[in-house]
This record gives C-alpha cells, sequence and structure tokens, in this order.
DNA sequence: TAGATTGTTAATCGATTAACAATC
DNA sequence: TAGATTGTTAATCGATTAACAATC
C-alpha cells in the first residue's frame, strides 16, 4: 500500500470515530459527507487510498469499513489497551483522569505525575499517583506510550521535554504553550484556547 | 489581501500562540521552525501571505508580527472580550469552567448549561448556570458566540443541533461524537480520545 | 564589510475535484 | 431493469519547496 497523506489519516481517523458508534448496517459516503463535513468524493478516495474495496453499489458495511480503516492506520482495538499517563493533576488533569472517558477506549491511564506533592496525595485514582520526579522511571517501567499533559503553562515546555526523553511517543496538549519536541515524538494540540482562535481564524 | 488558505490560517494561529508567550524583542523563521515545527520556507510564505513586511535581516520583532497575524486572522485581542458557554456541567465541564483557563484570554464563558437540574443547583461560578431548555433563550440575549461542549457523547449531537440553532458561530468539541453541524458553524474537535488515535494514525 | 535572514519567484509536488464506466 | 453508488482516472487546482537577489 502506498503511503496515506496526513490530511487523508486525519479524516480516515474521524471517520472511524464515525463509523464506531454509527447504528445502522450499510453507510454510504452521501451520508458520511453529511455526518462528517467531508466530500464525498475525497471519501470514497481516502478509502480507496488504504486498499478497502468492500463497497458496493448501496454502499460500504460500517463495521468492515471501520475495521479496514483501524488496520490500515494502525488506530488500536478496544481491547489491545494502549498505557497513556496524565501529567498535572490541577482541576483539569484531575477531571481528565476521573471523567471516565477512556472508560471503553483502548487508552488506559495508568499514572498520574504532578510536581506538587499535595496533589498526588490528596487526589485519590484507581492507579497510581507519582511526584513528577519519578517520571523518567515509571514511564518506560510501566510501559507508558502516551501523555496526557494538562500542567500550568509555566511548566509546559519542561515537562513536555521530559515526557519525551522518558520516551513517550506522542503528547496530548492541553495547555496553551506550543511545545518543542524532538522529532518522532507527536504533538495533539487540544488546549480550549487555541481551539477558540482556531474558530475565529476560520470563522473570518 | 488574497484568501489565506486554511493550512496556513493553522499555522498563523499556532504562531500567534508561540508569539504571545516570546520573551525577547526579535525572532527570526528559524527560531520558529525550531519551536513550533514548521518549515521555515512555509513559515516565511504565509507571513507574507498576510502582507506582512516587517522582517528585517535579522528577524521579525516579535510583537509587530503577532500584532499583524492576529489582525490579518481576526484573532480577539485579550481586551476585547468574545462570549462564551460551556455546555454540559460534568466533571469535565465543571473542570474547564473553574481551571482558569480562560482568565487572561480573550474568551470569557457567561453562561453554564446542563439538562440535569442537580448540576446547575449544586455546582456555583461567577456567571449564571441553566437548565439546558434556557438554552434556545440566554444564548442570543447573552451575545454568546462559542460554546464548549463537553456533554456526555449521546446527548453531543442533540446538544450540538441546539447550539448551532441558538446561533453559536463555533463549537469546541470534546466529546468523542463527530458533530454534524450546519454550514457556517465552525467546529475544532479536542476529544483527548480521538486526539490519541490521530497521534496512533501519524505515529504509523 | 561579512554574515545572516527576509521576501518572492518559479518549479515541483501533491491533493482535490469532477466525471463516468462498472457494479449491485 | 432502473436507480444508485462505488472505484478510479485524468484534469485541475493549490500548496510546498528551493533558490536567490535584496536588505540590514
Amino acid at each position: 500500500m502506498e503511503k496515506i497523506p496526513e490530511a487523508s489519516k486525519r479524516r480516515l481517523t474521524l471517520l472511524a470515530a464515525l463509523l464506531a458508534s454509527f447504528k445502522e448496517e450499510k453507510i454510504t459516503s452521501i451520508q458520511m459527507q453529511k455526518m462528517a463535513g467531508i466530500d464525498r468524493s475525497i471519501i470514497r478516495k481516502d478509502i480507496s487510498l488504504i486498499g478497502f474495496k468492500g463497497g458496493v453499489s448501496n454502499g460500504y458495511k460500517a463495521d468492515e469499513l471501520l475495521a479496514a480503516i483501524r488496520e490500515a492506520l494502525k488506530l488500536p482495538l478496544p481491547e489491545q489497551k494502549r498505557f497513556c499517563c496524565i501529567a498535572g493533576l490541577g482541576k483539569l488533569g484531575a477531571a481528565l483522569m476521573q471523567c471516565g472517558i477512556f472508560d471503553e477506549s483502548p487508552f488506559k491511564i495508568v499514572a498520574g505525575f504532578d510536581s506538587r506533592v499535595n496533589r498526588t496525595e490528596v487526589l485519590s485514582a484507581d492507579f497510581p499517583l507519582y511526584p513528577a520526579a519519578k517520571m523518567e522511571t515509571v514511564i518506560p517501567e510501566s510501559k507508558i506510550e502516551f501523555a496526557i499533559l494538562a500542567v500550568e503553562d509555566d511548566q509546559a515546555r519542561l515537562m513536555a521535554e521530559r515526557l519525551a526523553t522518558s520516551g513517550v511517543k506522542g503528547i496530548v496538549n492541553f495547555t496553551g504553550q506550543v511545545l518543542e519536541v524532538p522529532a518522532g515524538v507527536v504533538v495533539e494540540n487540544v488546549s480550549p484556547l487555541l481551539a477558540l482562535n482556531n474558530i475565529c481564524a476560520k470563522a473570518n
């Protein structure tokens, strides 16, 4: 299979999210265009890019298409747990670890870190909480691959660097800071502030 | 000024975030490449796209460049408050409204909504909390332009539709659902789950 | 000046789009 | 069959990249 462009990967990942909660058996590119806001030509091109040819004249079987996207993009299945940690246990970090958002997902939080001892001692979770000083040892030992970064802005860059040094492959960045990471480490910026600015820019 | 491509807008918005916390007087495209992970040719092209020509042979004045980007992209300044609301006051929504992330920003939360009466009555904030039924009247009355969507997944689509109907211009989507919105309403997907999947897809 | 970086051009590269034969 | 949608091609469109004269 040829290499899949970055833009196609993002669209396919979004389609996978759509399909995961889709209730009917079959789905057409027209329905997906309407639901995901992606042109149906692009959708069919993206599907063709991953080599999936299960479509027939009344659409794709939703579960087959979902499986094909997951396989092509190496998206984890719910039963293949991938270990994550949360760095920064302030209001937002604590909420992310407690709100149950990862419960049915392939991503499992197995550690929390904070540089303030009172946060790691006061909070409770069904996984261990550590002082930030333990990051470099715990992350490799616990086979943690991904990190949720929710520290205060003034610590963001330092912590991102330490997460990268500790071996995480990706960081979900909730801070308002732009992170500088080594090649090979992927950052997804999900700061609500950046998101709002992106909306302003797009809305013109 | 010609129209600015979507990809350029996103990069420039990221550069604006970078510049907002940049401490030195001058910055070069090489520094920005290193810090934001964007090729310097693209950075200079993007800057040229917005018609900014303040650069000299030792870089750009950071504050001038930031002002130019904000103006070209119509990004709000800290003193020009834009009103937002939070829909869904569970653990995550409550944390977002209490964590102070919007404090120094141009975005001001002026209302919270939840369909569960006990949430709007138990929680406290320095802005009013309403039952979801009030959305359609409060949003236009309070001149709310943007919404943070943090409801449970099973309510996500319905609430997004109601937010759009109520007149918001953009939705920051924290839910795992893909939202279907009318043309003209902008959605930024910041679900941690989607972000993790995007990281997996990108990391190959 | 010597060195470094900008601003811009032109070439390349890649992505989007439209169209339609093939298929069910 | 008639109608609808896929899969794919080719054309178009737009974005990225490299290069370099101009500038400080």
